[in-house]
This record gives C-alpha cells, sequence and structure tokens, in this order.
DNA sequence: ATGGTTGGCTACCAA
C-alpha cells in the first residue's frame, strides 16, 4: 500500500499538476493539506475526476485558508473531522484534521498551525494544538499513521542551515519535543539516517529551491506495528519542479502488506511476483 | 531591494 502526503498550497491552483501526479505515482491513500477550498468547492473541482481515478474522497474545509483531504483506492471508513479536544484560534475551529481507517491503518492529514512567531498567540496555539493531538492520538487504535505539515523540523539535520532559524519557530526545542513526544517512528528520517539531507519545503522566495535551502517539515509519524511494514519513503523532489508548483513535495511512504496475525495459516502467494514489494528508492540527487 | 514569490481575495495578510 503507498500513502502519499502533499501540502498542495491551493488545490484549486494545483488542481493541473496533483492529476497527472496522481496518475504517475499512483498512491492508495493521499492525505493532502492548504487545500483552501470549502467542502462544495472541492467535490466539485475534484470529484469526477478523482472518482474516475478510483478514490473516494473525504474533504474537511474552510474555504480561503486551511482545508485538509484524504483520498482513498483500499476502503475510507469511519472519516472523523478534527479530533476531540482540538483547540480554537480566534473563536473558531479550524480545518486542519481530517482522519479515517484505510486497509486498516488509521491515517490523519493534519495541518499543523505555522506558529508564526515564539512570541506570537500563534505559537502557543500550535503548542496546544500539539499536545491535544498526542493525546488524541493515544486514544486511538494502535496501527496509526500522522501525515501531513507538521511545521516542525524534527532535528537540525532537516534545514537547510540551523544558524538560519536561531529565534525562529519550526526549530525550537518545546515543537520538538511536541513531535517526540507522539512516541512514533518518523519514517522518512528512518530510511535516510542523519547525516543526510531530505527536505520537503522550500520557500517560494529568492530561489530557495533553486540552491536546495529548504527544510523536512512534512513528515509521516506511524506507530511501530506500521513503521515495521515499510519498504520504501521518500521526498517526490520532482514535483517541486516546473511550473507553478507548490511550495511543498510531497512525502511518499510503501507499506507492505500487513501480517495476517493469528487468523490461521498464511496462504502462500500464487507464483507471479508478490504486489507490494520493495520499491527502489527514486530520489535524484540534482 | 533589507523575503527577492505565491495564493487568497481585492487591501492586505499568511506562509
Amino acid at each position: 500500500m503507498r500513502i502519499a502526503t502533499w501540502n498542495v498550497n491551493s488545490a484549486k491552483q494545483r488542481l493541473p499538476r496533483l492529476l497527472p501526479w496522481l496518475e504517475e505515482r499512483r498512491p492508495d491513500v493521499v492525505c493532502l493539506q492548504e487545500t483552501k477550498l470549502s467542502d462544495a468547492a472541492f467535490f466539485d473541482l475534484f470529484m469526477g475526476p478523482l472518482t474516475q481515478l478510483g478514490y473516494e474522497v473525504a474533504h474537511h474545509g474552510q474555504g480561503g485558508f486551511n482545508g485538509v483531504a484524504l483520498l482513498s483506492r483500499v476502503g475510507l471508513v469511519d472519516v472523523e473531522h478534527n479530533f476531540p479536544g482540538q483547540p480554537d484560534y480566534l473563536g473558531a475551529t479550524e480545518s486542519r484534521a481530517i482522519s479515517a481507517t484505510c486497509a486498516g491503518v488509521r491515517i490523519h492529514s493534519l495541518y499543523v498551525p505555522n506558529g508564526r512567531d515564539v512570541a506570537s498567540d500563534h505559537y502557543a496555539y500550535k503548542l496546544e494544538w500539539l499536545d491535544a493531538l498526542a493525546e488524541a492520538v493515544a486514544a486511538g487504535p494502535a496501527d496509526v499513521a500522522l501525515c501531513g505539515d507538521m511545521n516542525v523540523a524534527p532535528a537540525d539535520a532537516d534545514v537547510f542551515d540551523p544558524a538560519a532559524y536561531v529565534g525562529h519557530t519550526h526549530v525550537t526545542g518545546p515543537e520538538r519535543a511536541r513531535i517526540a513526544a507522539f512516541g512514533l517512528v518518523d519514517v522518512v528520517r528512518a530510511r535516510w539516517p542523519e547525516p543526510e539531507r531530505v527536505f520537503s519545503y522550500w520557500d517560494y522566495r529568492a530561489g530557495m529551491f533553486h540552491q536546495d535551502l529548504g527544510m523536512r517539515i512534512d513528515l509521516v509519524l506511524a506507530s511501530q506495528p506500521v513503521a515495521d511494514r515499510v519498504a520504501a519513503a521518500w521526498v517526490d523532489r520532482a514535483a517541486r519542479k516546473g511550473k507553478l508548483p507548490s511550495d511543498h513535495a510531497p512525502v511518499i511512504v510503501d507499506l507492505d502488506e500487513a501480517p495476517d496475525g493469528d487468523i490461521g495459516p498464511v496462504v502462500p502467494p500464487p507464483s507471479n511476483p508478490r504486489r507490494g514489494a520493495r520499491t527502489r528508492l527514486p530520489q535524484s540527487r540534482d
């Protein structure tokens, strides 16, 4: 099963890139963030083409800002908007979280608050939001993956220059402590150990992508039973290239089939190659 | 030039 997560920075603007990308990468489960659309607008634009591609679709949006979605062709059940205890901002619940069970895994598509500035109320909101999420996830199923724009670089190796971020959000101790406190496996970092530099976001400004001055803030955090099934985990850097890209690249994670557990002897597969076998890691180094 | 871009929305704010 292939899971992908992508902050698209406006699903409407990304439509001409998103559909060909789905056909190329063929993810089974897709988590989208920053759709910036109402549910009605998302369904108007995407329901036809996504159904054509075989996806069930769930969207939680408010129009203009935020907005998250889940697409799946391996089942999409028990869809939940927001999470229990999710804090409000300025008196409103923002559309930053949606979850569903897909092929037995509880998948969360998350757009964590940016935090803006360490002195701002948005930063306090970010920390509260992550605390509440940890509590909700701990009370949920054991097979879980948090996917999305976490707006935290977990370690210094996840920013192009730690010195450039001193005093800024995304790299502070309290933010990193929240990511660690989930007690989950950062599956891309597990596959690309330090000091490998793997970024998922490059600011639009100042030619940052061209110079590879980025951050790794889009994460897939998986519980151990799910992490044990990871066959490949990488950032699809190619999707950040070319005309009118998002400022984020997708993260792609391939899982082997779930072990059958104690439901009896495993039936040997037929002679054709097993689906879900290890894929190569196509990330280029240009 | 003291973010140089992009996107939402239409005067700026957010990232």
